[in-house]
DNA sequence: GGCATATTGTCCATATTATGGTCAATATGT
DNA sequence: ACATATTGACCATAATATGGACAATATGCC
């Protein structure tokens, strides 16, 4: 509701616990300056945000004194801070769910010679926590931090394979499907039945629905208690890819999401 | 004042802006989380916090919600989140002094042979925001993101020396000068002096002051008005080291650093 | 297995905090 | 140099966070 004139995604404010919608505030500013890939100064903050003056200016500054955000070298624009990426060093290396799949992905690239990523849900989307490259270095527009979207990608298809029927539907009728490339399913009903299909056959697949010329295929990790937790995908460029492969390829990602589960639930 | 019985470094919440002291909670809890080596519960919270129950409650779920902090699968302990990593992901690409110093970074890395960092002053200390191997790989305690002291390495060191003198006088009048090796300096009065020898020379030298078995010499980087900004490091271990060598890739230092300011200026 | 104790999660009146309109100072454009 | 836009500061008021108290649940002990 109410957005602002010219203002683009700004995600609404979400207060269900009460006592932090000030919280929320402050998070949601510090995900617009994340979000935007061309620097901001406060001008365009203020259009972006549905905040007044007065607000928006002291949230910055606190963000400032916090060192979550930093002035840009270009004068009266903001960036990221080092605090930031302080802290994201440190998830990156203590992350649990990393730290069990790094082998079982390390030994999926090395058996497929393709891409893999290693994807958790963050919000209404994935995010990339791994990503081991092919080793024949064919470039793909994604890096660790990445926040891919759900129905668009085999790491969130997967994701959505492996919740129940009715949270997965739910989801479903609450997505926004805007086209990413000609394959991209923009259908509710097409994509859930693509979802059935998937949890059928217990592996997704994305043809060229994300990026152009790269097919994927995606397998859910799961917790003990058989909730999902996370996702891995292997990247074909379609000018390597074929029939045979594909099912062979299938199997190899069946196997590494099994074995990471395992891990998983034995560890506890 | 009023710190809790056991509770150890919590940082004092600094709350200079008004209008944003429950902010400045909320970031001092994630800290908390994040600085703790060991794995957190919330009994282990609410010992080494000083915050009621209640509140606490109130943040951490909010801290969950927002993914900034998930549960470990150990049952009951916190660890940071992966909304952590894609918040910095950006960040880390377009931060304008690392995409500035990458090339001249690579070219010391490539003539030395040795590891080479890029940090920025961050809180009370330094922050690697670059890191450039060895290629005779020899392991190094240190990674991307990590905060480290101004007193006891040549990044720090770097940066205090091109403070202007009462500002460094001021900052070192205020450490706490921990011994990390035998060979840190521990005496306010030493370490300005070491300081001034530095300004002096144009680089700084942490003779294994940090970590033992580790040479580092360290150069500064300044911005247009010649404020410090940041330092560039190279890190050599004693078995490598000798006084030709040394005297070689200190020149080179300065170089970097020279073209490391230069290109800033030049840019903005 | 059953009682006692510790811990976790929830609620709500109150005190504290954030809010956002207003205004002065400064920067920008013509 | 003047007009206009933007920034930074203030403060009465409205909205929010607080934290004590209590219920529900888990844990330890005999």
């Amino acid at each position: 509701m109410s957005k602002t004139t010219s203002g683009p995604r700004v995600q609404p404010v979400r207060a269900q616990i009460q006592g932090t919608a000030s919280f929320s505030k402050f998070m949601t500013v510090l995900q617009a300056i994340a979000d935007e890939p061309t620097r901001l100064d406060f001008a365009k903050l203020t259009k972006i945000l549905p905040y007044p003056r007065g607000t928006l200016y002291r949230i910055v500054t606190a963000l400032l004194a916090e060192g979550l955000i930093a002035e840009s070298l270009e004068n009266g624009t903001y960036q990221l801070g080092h605090r930031l990426i302080q802290l994201a060093s440190r998830s990156w290396e203590t992350s649990d769910l990393r730290s069990i799949a790094r082998d079982h992905i390390e030994a999926l690239r090395d058996a497929t010679g393709e891409t893999v990523h290693l994807a958790v849900p963050s919000g209404n989307g994935m995010v990339y926590i791994d990503k081991l490259e092919s080793p024949r270095t064919v470039r793909m527009t994604s890096r660790i931090g990445t926040r891919v979207e759900l129905y668009s990608t085999s790491v969130g298809k997967a994701y959505l394979a492996g919740l129940p029927e009715e949270e997965c539907r739910a989801i479903i009728e609450g997505m926004d499907l805007k086209p990413r490339t000609r394959n991209t399913i923009t259908d509710a009903d097409a994509l859930y039945a693509d979802i059935q299909k998937s949890r059928a056959q217990g592996y997704s697949y994305d043809n060229e629905e994300n990026e152009a010329d790269i097919r994927c295929f995606g397998g859910t990790i799961f917790d003990r208690s058989r909730r999902p937790v996370g996702a891995v995908s292997l990247s074909i460029p379609i000018y390597r890819y074929n029939k045979e492969l594909a099912k062979a390829y299938v199997e190899k990602i069946q196997e590494t999401v099994q074995a990471i589960s395992d891990s998983m639930a034995t560890i506890v």
